[in-house]
DNA sequence: CGACACATGTAACACGTTACATGATTTG
DNA sequence: CAAATCATGTAACGTGTTACATGTGTCG
């Protein structure tokens, strides 16, 4: 859902065309997350069938200059409860943790190495992220430097929970071991 | 790509059917996302047709009792690439990052009351993850105890990187403001 | 002129989700 | 017997991704 509710943010600042959006969305979210056009007129498409958007003006005659979107009053609420909802992470897949988990259950699988391999990933992206911070600035790139501190913050997290994993396998087999 | 991997690490062990399948991933993740049969089934054509998993037995005569499914040499190699490489956030859509850098980006958007409505989330979440954790036994329920660590420090670190975003507002427009 | 940005769209596909149809086996 | 569980599958849909086809305007 983010390219859609992404776009109709977008719509409620000002009517826009496909094209413009996609710009605009990239420029949004510091070109981190590039959006195929197509996806957006497919997306601008079901948006209309919804009722969320509507062209902006008549389409009589020139084909290939259709007159830009425009965001309904629907849309609008529809953008607000978007706005008003929190990110359940909940219910979401996360495919980290079902690898690690599956793995565990698997026997088969070398746990150990695959925490040490995403934890070495980790960290290498945590260097690359903390060189990327030094050089950005606040001031003109505030969408790009909170990107970085997402990411970084997240990797952390990421760490710390692999760092978990180990400790409490470990406990797992010293428990097993003793009985 | 999870349930898709999922079952390939879960057929490594030994072969299965479909419905096993469902019940052992479930098994395998504490029940945290539940699999509907008909997606196992489904993904396992898609894992056949890629040439990672094979029908165990003669498909001779009755229908209804299809025999258990069998990985592959390939599928062997497809699951090791999956355990070897290491989970990229990067690439994957980030829908808060998202929904927070939009906001800025529409000036329309009361950007600090969207911050506070997911930190209130966040906490709540928090919250409950601790009574849950108090309750649980990290030795018999392993997956459960670690899907809630898992889940307790991304949720850290989101409302950390709420705080961040709060922060850096605030002096941007400190700055704007001085200029 | 040729390259590049602007601009619109379609087609095919991957993955995931829900709902539905069908039947066998077990168990209270 | 009735209900639950085991078991297999199909159909339809939503979102997202990539590739392709097509055309306009601008600028070096």
């Amino acid at each position: 859902m983010s390219v859609r509710n992404g776009l109709l943010a977008l719509l409620a600042e000002h009517p826009a065309h496909g094209y413009g959006l996609k710009s605009e969305f990239e420029a949004s979210t510091a070109g981190v997350w590039p959006l195929n056009v197509g996806q957006v007129y497919t997306t601008l498409g079901r948006l209309e069938r919804d009722g969320l958007v509507e062209a902006a003006a008549s389409d009589t005659g020139t084909e290939h200059a259709r007159q830009p979107w425009r965001i309904t009053e629907e849309g609008r609420e529809a953008l607000a409860e978007w706005y008003r909802s929190a990110v359940d992470e909940r219910s979401s897949r996360d495919e980290l943790v079902i690898k690690v988990l599956l793995a565990i259950a698997a026997e088969s699988a070398d746990v150990a190495r695959i925490l040490q391999n995403q934890r070495a990933a980790a960290l290498r992206r945590l260097q690359e992220m903390t060189r990327h911070k030094r050089e950005a600035d606040p001031e003109r790139e505030l969408p790009w430097v909170l990107f970085l501190d997402a990411l970084s913050l997240k990797t952390e997290a990421e760490i710390r929970w692999l760092d978990l994993c180990e400790e409490r396998l470990e406990q797992s087999r010293g428990k097993r071991g003793r009985s």
